[in-house]
DNA sequence: CCGATCCGGAAAATCGTTTTTTCCCTTAAG
DNA sequence: CTTAAGGGAAAAAACGATTTTCCGGATCGG
């Protein structure tokens, strides 16, 4: 148990051992500036041979550089049971991860927590900020800290913030315009409570949609943090009180699933009788009962995108403001009739 | 873009502003010797209106902590599609991440990668290894470096490693003896392929279960990647072949969701002709049709205890090698009568 | 009354790099 | 032949804190 180091070897060793400066060992090994190609061989060599390891903290102070990326859930992480966005902000996470790594950065994760976490004391040079509401707090912090912050779909409020652009409208857009093809007459839809672009965007389109044609537009926003239940619930007070609803469009997944479930208790068949759709693809959809019509947000791509643009803007390079995401494909299943 | 940073107020800025030598003002701000109670005062006074944040690097670099762990899964991270381990990862990743930042640290996600990620040089002083096999490269990696570790249940072959043990065989133990409380009288196994404890106990302990019983055993290894699909394909085939299994034990919980759908598919009730049950109780157990029989590992209670073990071994105290996760115990749903 | 102890703060060393500056030596130009 | 230029490496500064050492004055005991 914590085995008493045997002193790390640092960059003075080498220096010794081979009488050279320590600016020449450095430089040798990072090739910053030339260093006689063969001394350069001789200090790799010693490197290997004393089994040198840089000491990643000095290098960060010297270098004023963190070389790591945080990446910020505004969304309730760790909700119990109904967790609404674990599945989306993993798709987002595990690609990050790695492509951050692949740029020699490494990747802080970062909880909300009842007490507003330590933004200041961390450890990282740019932040990736997943679906901000329109005050979002970590927002507001980071943005104070003055760190290159790069926000996973538009922040109401902030349009002009660097992100990349989950097109939101356009993805509503297609799905409403499916139900309709399906047969839908009388559409409603279920966003949640929180501020996001993605709500908002698709109460627009929805509202649009439905000026369009006519239809009585039946909007309702629910409290994330219900999950499953609440959808479930919200859709039995719904279909009681508007039996002619032939459709629902529950953008989050937990209220679509419990929309489902809801429809099979009273007996309204899926799709025969009521059609169901959601926006994000993940293992809720596939594994609701029936399998849920929903769209490819492509999350890895823009996950990907957005790390790039933010090693860009942190190596003070020039990059778009904003990235649109791919155009998002509808993935239809049997919730609206396969 | 890239804004230049005001320049950060640093503890020397409060020594040169009062006059007084920097060595004091950290000593103030520190406490760790004694300062005059009154000049202490005016110390944090003048901190707080220049608004100083102490600079984590430097102070690392100085006390030579990372002040930083690792969650690292032995698991594709990023497996399209039928990521089977995500929720579990996250349930842990949430949790960890929490408690890391309570106890002033922060977390780093670390994926798989086709070239292994460059362990040497992340900013660690310590790493989670979720469930790792039994020639797992991360957990070598991080043994050379000489890093502590903890692993998220035993890994085959280290088993005098510091881990939370997931009691997988007690868990098996449970399942089984609950189906065959709800009547099953030939049970089938169906585990991953990776050579991790939580396999090998399920199957050490299928192994007795049926021998006590004069049971034959039948027991598969499927492919973990190949996700619902695989466990779909495989649960015709068994069910094909001996049309006398009625109850099938699918730890890995996409397994059991194709088990579910397979069923349904040929016309076996679920649970009436068929019992399944899973190990973790994801969002997928809950989602199946019908919702999978599981078990609650406290995800969230485990993460929490593995982190406190790495903390400690970190600072040096004494810490138990072995710790239990709590009792599992089962959720009963649906898919097992309810 | 003198030397030892204590005390609060200043000064300096330290952590291990990177970056800037200095310096020496060779070469080329005037 | 002298000087300027340039290249390559050494030396030193810097990063920003913590930790150790130092120092002058007050206190105390003998």
């Amino acid at each position: 148990m914590s085995g008493k180091q045997p002193r790390r070897v640092t960059i003075l060793d080498i220096a010794r051992e081979m009488g050279v400066a320590p600016s020449t060992v450095s430089n040798a090994l990072s090739g910053k500036r030339y260093v006689d190609p063969a001394l350069v061989e001789r200090v790799k060599a010693t490197a290997e041979r004393l089994g040198y390891r840089p000491n990643p903290v000095a290098r960060r102070l010297r270098s004023g550089r963190a070389s790591a990326i945080g990446l910020f859930s505004a969304m309730p992480f760790a909700v119990a049971g109904g967790a609404s966005r674990l599945g989306f902000m993993m798709d987002i996470a595990a690609t990050a991860a790695e492509e951050t790594m692949r740029s020699g950065l490494s990747l802080t994760l970062v909880p909300p927590m009842e007490a507003s976490p330590p933004v200041e004391d961390l450890l990282i040079d740019g932040a990736l900020l997943i679906e901000p509401a329109r005050d979002d707090p970590f927002a507001e912090l980071l943005d104070a800290r003055g760190l290159p912050v790069v926000r996973i779909g538009r922040q109401p409020g902030r349009e002009s913030a660097p992100h990349v652009d989950l097109r939101s409208a356009e993805t509503a857009a297609k799905l409403l315009a499916h139900l309709e093809a399906r047969g839908a007459r009388r559409i409603a839809l279920m966003t949640g409570q929180g501020r996001r672009a993605s709500h908002e965007e698709t109460e627009a389109e929805y509202a649009r949609f439905c000026a369009l044609r006519g239809m009585e537009p039946l909007a309702f926003r629910l409290t994330e943090t219900n999950g499953v239940q609440g959808g479930h619930d919200a859709t039995l007070k719904l279909l009681a009180e508007r039996p002619d609803v032939d459709a629902i469009l529950a953008p989050v997944d937990v209220f679509a699933a419990g929309a489902c479930q809801a429809a099979k208790e009273i007996g309204r068949r899926v799709p025969e009788d009521l059609l169901i759709a959601t926006r994000y693809d993940g293992p809720r959809s596939l594994a609701s009962d029936p399998p849920l019509t929903a769209v490819n947000l492509s999350l890895p791509v823009v996950a990907q995108e957005a790390v790039r643009m933010l090693t860009a803007m942190i190596e003070g390079h020039e990059t778009p403001r904003v990235v649109p995401s791919p155009e998002a494909r509808l993935v239809i299943r049997a919730s609206t009739g396969g």
